[in-house]
DNA sequence: GGCATTCGGTATCGTCGGATACATGCGCGA
DNA sequence: TCGCGCATGTATCCGACGATACCGAATGCC
């Protein structure tokens, strides 16, 4: 319908400009590949902005099942949620690379705000933007056919993390198929069967582990 | 894990009564029953307060279908996200019953800002809760088991809309089986066999075409 | 009061995907 | 260099769920 409504996914320039200006907010912080950035479960009033690298967000669920919501990329928010609101997190955020982050921290947000309202609405505007992410991904999530949720999540996939090629979009990061599975609600074994299915079919092709998009399906 | 997590759908009283302090920033509307009161779609910066009724929130997706995202009673916000972030609006908002809204809206925010900074604040925490419920429905409907995620949905209704009786919770809101497939990505004919399996297990019962939990699985 | 529409309940059938198991390949570290 | 662990690729089996169709009851509208 609106090709805007998925492409939220990254910050607006104008926003993070805003976010970056005052040193003082923010510290910089460095993870190592698997590093955990923040739990599942605990309190905190830190948040993120990613520089480089990639962020998984996942939740893990009562029946030990884990779910990733989303993966970070660079000049992404990660963690507002939970920092604003004052609960428990209710994700995780882990680094699958190495990854380089800008920490900043809401306790001072009310002292931000006197002196720079725009900070604020920066933020506002951000944790709004994450809603349509997380609607997105539940909209997507609740087709029936496993394909088709595989499918929606490379295309989805594709318009943030792909490199054109001449012959395609490759993405990006390396994923496994358990990870594939854990965003699309698909089984691994699933997995493995439809991305056979559709290379088989010509529509991708694995190079070096990623993932190659080659059917016109996948433009925009 | 923590009990809280799912609780934070009904709006802190402090945040409510910021929010309604000052009368020139609202307008009171009444819906009738079926009466829409914004379209997936649409731009727009206004934003509602629920103060008495139902409001369904849902997306429709490309292929027709419809996914209901929330019920939102009393004490609760819809609508924030996209009047926050100017983009089109990712749901749409129709009253189940008669209700009436309080319509705040965003373009004044700058304004109001100046003289009242914790009224962009409660927004602001109100827009962070909203990422954590939108969290919650996506994990509960990557169960892959229909029954599980249906009891998923009553457990989270009965926290929010339940009426305790002597013999267990009444859901006070009348759904039909059709959106109650909407809401737990079941088709409407696996509701009605599943509902029925459960109350020949004496999990619930049917009382004035709404569900009556009798398992105490249903305790928190 | 009569007709239409919606909803709930059920049957039948076919298939797809989940569970499980196992084999192969690859990288990495001891 | 060997072995261990992890990732991928397959096979088999089976049951549950989706698609479809139909019926009766209730509700509501003209």
């Amino acid at each position: 319908m609106e090709p805007s409504l998925n492409r939220t996914w990254q910050m607006p320039d104008d926003l993070m400009e805003t976010m970056i200006r005052d040193e003082r907010l923010f510290v910089r912080r460095r993870y190592r590949k698997d590093g955990e950035i923040y739990a599942q479960g605990e309190v905190s009033s830190k948040f993120y902005v990613v520089v480089t690298g990639l962020v998984q967000i996942d939740m893990i669920r009562e029946d030990g099942t884990e779910v990733i919501l989303e993966l970070m990329g660079p000049k992404t928010v990660c963690g507002e949620g939970a920092a604003v609101d004052g609960l428990p997190r209710f994700s995780g955020a882990t680094a699958l690379e190495a990854t380089e982050l800008l920490e900043f921290d809401t306790a001072k947000l009310a002292q931000i705000a006197a002196h720079s309202p725009e900070f604020v609405r920066a933020v506002l505007v951000i944790t709004a933007l994450k809603q349509r992410v997380l609607a997105v991904r539940l909209e997507q999530l609740s087709s029936r056919d496993p394909e088709t949720r595989l499918l929606e999540m490379f295309l989805r996939l594709a318009r943030i993390f792909s490199e054109t090629r001449e012959d395609g979009k490759l993405i990006v990061p390396k994923l496994t198929h358990e990870q594939i599975a854990a965003m699309t609600r698909n089984t691994r074994v699933t997995v493995t069967r439809t991305l056979g299915r559709l290379r088989d079919r010509g529509d991708i092709a694995i190079v070096d582990g990623r993932s190659l998009l080659l059917s016109d399906r996948f433009c925009d």
